[in-house]
DNA sequence: TGAGTATATGTCATATGTGACATATTATGT
DNA sequence: ACATAATATGTCACATATGACATATACTCA
């Protein structure tokens, strides 16, 4: 997926998230498949951080990066690549059968 | 992960994979749930590509990349993104839940 | 053996992701 | 309403990943 594709997507993904998300635009089942799949680990991380009560300042030093970082991560920014949040996830503690569940939830 | 430490990580895992990917060594358990994470999807890739006997030419071609990308990608070379890997299978018409499946699975 | 095909490895210019910072916006308590 | 904490958004210099290319090595099969 080009750039700008993704920045558009991203657009016009927003507003759109009810609860969890669905009906996207333009998008190849690929596409879909994949930004579903971000923002089933984005909201893992913000549920995992929630529940430990931790700041996103905190976490971000758990997971040493920054606050503007993590809530990029937790927004399904399109600038965060599954490997930033997979690294994170682990780092806090979510074990890979654990990462799996949320993989595969829709 | 540093650079270093995931050539390190690369160098000292070379030779010492027998069927699937077991006693990395100095390894911090996040570190190496991610490395495992990854070998299991490089080998799903592969696993794919041959069952649909494509070589990893044509395959390059269905996920718009090049063969030594592709390569890469089946050695689970430290270059390679988990995005990349996940791209890539979803291209391939896996599902979601099959791509869990990989995830789970040691 | 050699020719043809597939896969692996090295390198590089460019694209994309990253942490850090500033600052805006939104919550929460008083 | 105000202050204070938390979260969101924008930007940028630097790091890392990417496709492409060259070339090396391995695999068939005659």
């Amino acid at each position: 997926m080009t750039v700008s594709k993704a920045r558009q997507t991203r657009l016009e993904t927003k507003g759109w998230r009810f609860g969890d998300a669905h009906e996207f635009v333009g998008l190849s089942p690929e596409e879909s498949a994949y930004i579903e799949l971000k923002l089933a680990l984005s909201s893992a991380l913000k549920a995992k951080r929630v529940s430990r009560k931790l700041t996103q300042a905190q976490l971000s030093r758990v997971v040493k990066s920054s606050q503007s970082r993590v809530a990029k991560m937790e927004a399904g920014d399109p600038t965060v690549s599954i490997d930033l949040l997979v690294k994170s996830l682990l780092a806090l503690g979510v074990s890979r059968k654990e990462l799996a569940g949320y993989w595969g939830r829709a």
